[in-house]
DNA sequence: GGACATGCGCAACCGTTAGTTGCATGACGA
DNA sequence: TCGTCATGCAACTAACGGTTGCGCATGTCC
């Protein structure tokens, strides 16, 4: 019934700055916490505790190159992430469907027990 | 380009409780401060407090009678936050979409050893 | 090589939020 | 009227998102 949802990737994508992070990093390819900050209206030192967070979650993860330390996003993770974001969609979606079929039952009068409700 | 997206409402179906109690609700059809934290780990306190958040979003709405406050769902504004999922989530997959296909085109133009080399 | 700039990490601090405990109050039933 | 039950309010703690400031390593330019 209730859905699976790994809770600390939903909060990862609940924050406003990581999704936009993730945003950013999906159409630039790549980004160091200082080259995004530049795009975002937090310091580098926030986008570097974000990137913390996201990459604890797996959904970005660096490769450091001289002084520079680029994130990419991980794909799959990512992908993962997406398919909650449906799921919970989906869930609550057919359940104001139901209530709305319901709704429209009781409108039209009660003889018609085609279909079932069951909680109460 | 970047989807719209309200972020308070964003950020009230974010938290891993208010996801639950929103669940229950509307299983439930409804709900009180006191009904719902029975089936939560978190204190009545707590649930209150969340109850504030989800009806200053316009998510829940509450009735008093006599001593009890039932609170329920509001389906147009869970509507509207779903619709929220759906679109932020799209935007992704469309983003995961074209980088796959870009991928796919340089390997095959680069392609002389074909080994696809898998992650998993 | 030395001077300077750039990118990063660490630490201290602040405001908000999710959670707790404790207590007071108002409504209901016997 | 008395006890019970749901709610509301206040104080406190922990975690989080954000800031500023500083130090260190790496890269660049004479």
């Amino acid at each position: 019934m209730s859905v699976m949802v790994d809770d600390d990737l939903w909060s990862a994508v609940g924050d406003p700055t990581r999704r936009r992070m993730l945003d950013l990093l999906l159409s630039e390819g790549s980004g160091t916490a200082t080259s995004l900050s530049e795009h975002l209206p937090v310091t580098r030192q926030a986008v570097t505790k974000h990137l913390v967070v996201l990459d604890r979650v797996g959904l970005v993860h660096a490769t450091t190159a001289g002084r520079e330390k680029q994130f990419r996003v991980d794909q799959a993770q990512l992908a993962r992430a997406v398919a909650q974001l449906a799921d919970v969609g989906a869930a609550w979606d057919s359940r104001l469907q139901r209530i709305k079929r319901i709704a429209e039952t009781i409108q039209r009068g009660k003889d018609t027990n085609n279909e079932t409700e069951k909680k109460q």
